[in-house]
DNA sequence: CTGAAAGCGCTTACAG
DNA sequence: CTGAAAGCGCTTACAG
């Protein structure tokens, strides 16, 4: 292995000199820099980053806590989280696939003194539970999770806003009777889509028809959710799934029950994953920018890291899009909702479409 | 921050038996190891990992270097290395979206002295690269990427042999004018399954027809290529496409053009993603286990790093499944292929269904 | 079994 | 501008 000492020998200098030279640190004249380049680029020397830690307390590196990882979803939120990191060269830590809060702690904690800060999306870590892991001096930035005290940063989609925006679709098309598929009790993001679902039934005081089955976000349970719909004696005229995937099953019972979309029912999901415009009939959806997700956090957190606790702490809140298909009844419309505001205004449950 | 030497004064001990004793390494009576523990625990110690890594050369971190992140095949496959490495207690450095060899090598090259050894799949990052860029001291396994001196230890999925069972199934079905939709030129997975294709063809001496579109792996390229296909004079009665993606764009322009499946044309694809069996019809295709892919990589490397350059390198393959669904005309049969063998063998192009 | 001390490779006041 | 030296927090022969 080749050290910083090597170098300063090779170069005829001392190793103080080598390390302004390579790090631009400090004034150094030509002479010297050109001397410890040539020494440098020869010897192959690569500064051993666990010194460099060691001393300057600073790694250089992001944790990133994931829930199990599942689907199009986590992949394009790493992607987005990956190129923000690149492009203020930062490394990631990513630790994903467990089940309960003791593992997400344990993974957590094993992170510490490898991280400058970390970045979370966990069902099973809140605000609470992350600030009672994080030491002091670790910022953390919740995504897709709501902090209750708001004491930790956070960037969510805008789930509310979306679900809302879908619903006041269906309703405008005339649908009076919409059911909604819900994803798992407890998850932040099922819980916003479904208050964004009541909402707008509330907005339109007339329709006050409501029915609510409960999904775990798989195509499995939509599919199931599906089956309960058509046994019931009055059926809805239509169906907002939590996620496409919930959309997809039920999309796949109605087919097999002979119930045409959308004619005899209209359907709308929630997500816009690839496929969405690819089955019979294209499913009408809401678009979320999770790479953007995973970009915004990052930059926040990187934010915080930089001003060391100085920063203030904020939610952010990203806009969807409402993209409307054949599965509702009429063509291939994109709208935008809302552009991004603050999560306090978000919550209060006002329509922004 | 609390340091050994806190957790020393605490206990009353030296850092040495406070080191000891946290780690279990050379031997330590009880009631110390009890002191220094309650100490540790009070003070609320957490060892410094950049100390540790300095001391012992050993990060305890895979570096895992990939492509750009697009859909549900990179979320399976870092949920595998994951879950491989949380039961190894080893944590993973992830670095994606380079778009060339030079920002594949800077990435590869900024994680040097972070990690103990890399897990590479980069289609700019082949065996010559890889050897050239990593120190000798750093142990490197390939994932789905061909080492022609095999001085590297690789880990494939069976491209070629599932690739060879589609088409002998359609062969036997009936099919005797089967298109193919390939993948990237100079794509790895993509030659495989084209080798596949057309050794299947060949062992069928008496169907001799062959037809080729290149396609770039995307839903987008599928539809291209069926468009493609459909303006041919002398229409193929099947089609094999490298992956599902591309199948579903085949599938989308095959029913936009009122060309029924697999009644006017068979298809079938690639991978099994989720949604293969929910179109119309269920799409016939190959099942991978990307989970296990990456998990198997990154045995592989434990294996090597522990070793430390004793470990003997080698290739790994591993099996598919053929799994029938109607888009080929029959029901819904599962067939595995074939067991995991070594490349040797593997690359010569024998058939084993 | 235990402790004093060396040393891992680096950065950064400090003095010149 | 440059170099000698201290020190980051830890592990591990070494001597007792």
């Amino acid at each position: 292995m080749v050290t910083i000492k090597d170098v300063a020998r090779e170069a005829g200098v001392s190793v103080a000199s080598v390390s302004r030279a390579l790090n631009g640190t400090g004034e150094v004249t030509d002479e010297i820099r050109r001397r410890v380049e040539t020494a440098a680029k020869r010897l192959k020397y690569v500064p051993d980053r666990a010194a460099q830690m060691l001393i300057t307390r600073s790694t250089r590196t992001i944790g990133v806590l994931l829930p199990d990882l599942h689907g199009e979803f986590f992949s394009e939120l790493i992607r987005g989280i990956d190129a923000a990191a690149r492009s203020r060269g930062l490394h990631l830590l990513v630790s994903s696939s467990h089940g309960n809060v003791q593992e997400a702690a344990v993974a957590l904690k094993s992170m510490m003194g490898r991280v400058d800060g970390v970045l979370v999306m966990s069902p099973h870590v809140d605000g609470r539970v992350l600030r009672r892991i994080l030491p002091r001096s670790i910022p953390g930035v919740l995504m897709n999770t709501h902090d209750r005290r708001a004491s930790l940063t956070s960037v969510s989609i805008d789930n509310f806003g979306g679900a809302f925006a879908v619903t006041e679709h269906l309703l405008r098309q005339g649908y009076g009777r919409i059911a909604h598929v819900a994803g798992p009790d407890g998850n932040f993001d099922a819980q916003e889509r479904l208050r964004g679902y009541q909402e707008a039934l509330a907005q339109h005081a007339h329709r006050k028809w409501e029915w609510l089955v409960r999904g775990e976000f798989t195509e499995e349970s939509g599919y199931r959710a599906a089956r309960e719909i058509l046994a019931l004696s009055e059926r809805p005229d239509a169906v907002f799934a939590a996620n496409d995937a919930m959309a997809l099953g039920c999309l796949f019972a109605f087919n097999e029950a002979n119930v045409r979309v959308p004619r005899d029912v209209a359907l709308a999901g929630f997500d816009d994953i690839p496929i969405a415009r690819f089955v019979t009939p294209p499913l009408t959806t809401v678009r979320v920018n999770t790479s953007e997700l995973g970009a915004r956090a990052l930059d926040r957190l990187a934010v915080e890291i930089e001003q060391g606790g100085a920063a203030r702490r904020s939610g952010e809140v990203l806009a969807t899009e409402l993209v409307v298909r054949a599965s509702t009844g009429t063509g291939d419309v994109v709208r935008p909702t809302q552009a991004a505001i603050p999560i306090r205004r978000a919550r209060k449950g006002v329509p922004r479409s």
